[in-house]
DNA sequence: ACTTACTATTCATTAATGCAATATAGGTTG
DNA sequence: CAACCTATATTGCATTAATGAATAGTAAGT
């Protein structure tokens, strides 16, 4: 799987995948990692940014098999966030389709 | 529009667009930012990359307007990598439209 | 002459990811 | 008991791509 294509997505995911539950760390590393590959060394570091830029708040659980989980919650903010990073993703991988479409499939 | 979201993606477009005609660098530019921004100084260093890696030979012509176009033509080398890019994108943004559905549109 | 549009090049900066190393807790196996 | 594996979090370094600005040259319009 190409790397670059993840730069920037890899935050819509982990938002996206927090809007209706609050979830750990790992959890996300392996949830993501079920559809394209992702290293938790890639994902740690992004979810420390967005709860520094007020996107996530977090708090801490203990974990039935391991150290404590760290839990991330969307703020309001990080709702506002996801939807407009949503509509761009959105508008974006179309406007990639149909230059595919015009370009390798005329 | 979302810079992050373009690594990587703006080699496939380039790549696309020159599957059934020759294209020089100013026009490709100007092409792709119909569909999203981006910046002809984003454009030549990936034509002058893709040239090297043996994706693309290349060739003057005289422009009736302006300083001579370089026209950018797809390599049988370049073909392959454009069919396997495209292949990559696809499966990337299905995954990630799939968990957009499972976590925003629960 | 001056400006604008067209076309190509180059460089310093910014920003995100991968990978590897580190750490800690609990359970399993030799 | 010691060694090891899984779960979980953190951090630093190398890699890589896009941007914006500066440079430059041609042709056409005023």
């Amino acid at each position: 799987m190409n790397v670059q294509f993840k730069k920037g997505v890899l935050e819509l995911c982990v938002l996206a995948l927090t809007a209706w539950e609050d979830r750990y760390g790992y959890e996300l590393a392996v949830s993501i990692s079920h559809k394209f590959e992702v290293a938790v060394g890639s994902v740690y570091p992004l979810l420390n940014r967005l709860t520094l830029e007020g996107y996530f708040s977090t708090y801490l659980r203990e974990s039935p098999e391991g150290p404590p989980r760290k839990y991330y919650k969307l703020t309001p903010l990080g709702h506002t966030h996801l939807m407009e990073l949503t509509v761009e993703w959105r508008s974006f991988s179309q406007a990639v389709d149909q230059i595919i479409k015009e370009g390798v499939e005329r």
